[in-house]
DNA sequence: GTCTATATCTCGATAGAC
DNA sequence: GTCTATCGAGATATAGAC
């Protein structure tokens, strides 16, 4: 019956991703060692092989798996279909509101692309794309319903993207804005960039 | 007369510095070596604490001017006063324009704040506090006149700076839009966002 | 599953010859 | 002003005992 303290529930191998995810996000990939991640997980530097093959695996798992996790969040997200503008709405608040949830994930998620091997860099940025998609598909056919006054879906998905992923910089709970505030601040926004009418 | 080689007329120095720049760009700043940068400058490790005392200085040295030279070409930038929504148009323009002038320099100034010293880093922060103010105070200005239906100056701000910069995430000259279409584009999403009236 | 010990390597920075 | 040589530290990853 007796284990090993660290194998009850498997709690070591978790604490290494947290651990890790915590330590990228503050130091960055490239500054932070095996160690400094061993010392706060609470063993030494070899134990850590037990649970990962090496570094580079640990960055490129907790960024497929948080891209993985963008990606199926906004297909269970509930929301409207059929009605551009408000799939919009949805894909806004959405969009800030994970983005406020799971900053450390996102932050390592912008900053450590350059820190991907080739071909992880590539399975990553297919992910990515695979996003950007799904808001550039909703403006493409609020362009076509003339919803919108916008000339380039593409180009106003990165607009949109990178003003709404930008919250995560500046933003502070308990602050003057709760989040709520800010989703509306954002949509009002995204609606006005995109050339919405009002309604 | 004879002198060094490397002396005449002082090339080695900048370059150090536009060497740097280049390769913390690609790869970052922890995850570039002195020696790296010595080999593509044409120098041994050690002839570079002729020109910086330190690594860090380096980046120090990088980002301030850099924000420095932002902060120079805005005042210097001829725009319209007193009419906000003008302003802020010139504002947008020349924002994006520098942003597509100075990827790599822009690029750092982004991403390896991290990696600053505590006290380069308050340097550092005051200086681009400075730059954000300059657009908010036209947006304080603009909502005062009733030109904007913005609620918050700042986050709105916050917003318009974030969309503008991102656009060197995914330009690429010699594509389907030109600069100045691409302006012209951002332009268009900034006015919208602010909800200023269209005329 | 974690430990200690270590192999192998690279790092930033310095010293001193030329 | 640049070189060679090197110091001391710290890096990733592995081996083998328990």
């Amino acid at each position: 019956m007796a284990r090993t303290a660290g194998s009850f529930g498997g709690v070591t191998g978790p604490r290494v991703l947290s651990t890790a995810q915590r330590l990228f996000a503050r130091h960055g990939y490239a500054a932070v060692s095996m160690r400094q991640i061993a010392s706060e997980v609470g063993v030494q530097a070899g134990a850590l092989y037990n649970y990962i093959p090496d570094k580079q695996s640990l960055l490129f798992d907790l960024m497929r798996t948080h891209m993985d996790e963008v990606l199926q969040a906004w297909e269970d997200e509930p929301h409207p279909t059929g009605d551009p503008l408000a799939e919009l709405e949805a894909f806004t608040r959405f969009h800030v509101r994970f983005h406020l949830e799971r900053r450390e994930a996102v932050f390592i998620a912008y900053m450590e692309l350059r820190n991907l091997d080739p071909e992880n860099l590539e399975a990553l940025l297919a992910r990515r794309k695979a996003y950007e998609e799904s808001l550039t598909d909703i403006l493409r056919r609020a362009k076509a319903a003339r919803l919108v006054s916008i000339s380039d879906p593409k180009v106003a998905a990165y607009g949109v993207i990178a003003m709404l992923t930008g919250v995560q910089t500046w933003f502070k709970d308990g602050g003057d804005l709760s989040r709520e505030k800010v989703a509306d601040i954002y949509w009002e926004m995204t609606r006005g960039a995109v050339g919405a009418m009002r309604g």
